[in-house]
DNA sequence: TAAATTTGGTTCATACTATAAACTAGTTTA
DNA sequence: TAAACTAGTTTATAGTATGAACCAAATTTA
């Protein structure tokens, strides 16, 4: 039978944050806002969301005076998105 | 910019029922209850959803006295297919 | 320096999606 | 013939995604 796919990662907005957080060491929201061409409200909300499942961490700061978060893939993020590839492949012809 | 996943197949059950397509010529009802694990109303919703896009054929018929609903890829579900799994490599590490 | 615009977000209402419970229609079994 | 099973569909609801509207501060423009 196929595997589950971790709803949390299987949204395309969501999957575009990790997937850029895997690859990159950390991005901020406009990074991620530009990269991904995702409104500011829907980008925000999906940060919320990885954020509460502990997939990434997220710092605000600023940068000069305006101000800055900064978004970061965790160990356990990490572990989610290589389960979430695995059970994928499943899906995918050989 | 990441590609855009076609969100009629970027949907657990939907996915799995074309992955299940792709593999083997055809599949009835039953079968894909019994590979996917979902709900009948689940299926059926979903089933819909694809042969309304196009991307699968459904046929109604009877084995001995009991109905049957079988299941085909259509070419544009192949090439729908085909499509979406190109743009979800952009999203997995190479 | 006052007003307008831009930047970097968040909140929230709405539209969309997924899901299973409840139902239909018929068949088999006891 | 009544109960249980098969093969589905319909539908109500819960969950998700999305962008419009908002906010506060910074910057630009006039």
């Amino acid at each position: 039978m196929l595997p589950e796919l971790d709803p949390l990662l299987h949204s395309q907005l969501r999957l575009a944050v990790i997937s850029i957080l895997i690859g990159s060491d950390e991005a901020d929201f406009v990074f991620l806002r530009k990269a991904t061409g995702a409104t500011a409200g829907n980008l925000s909300v999906q940060i919320e969301k990885l954020r509460e499942a502990g997939y990434i961490s997220v710092e605000k700061s600023f940068r000069g005076k305006m101000p800055r978060t900064t978004c970061q893939i965790t160990p356990e993020g990490v572990t989610a998105f290589e389960n979430y590839v695995e059970a994928l492949q499943n899906y995918l012809p050989k």
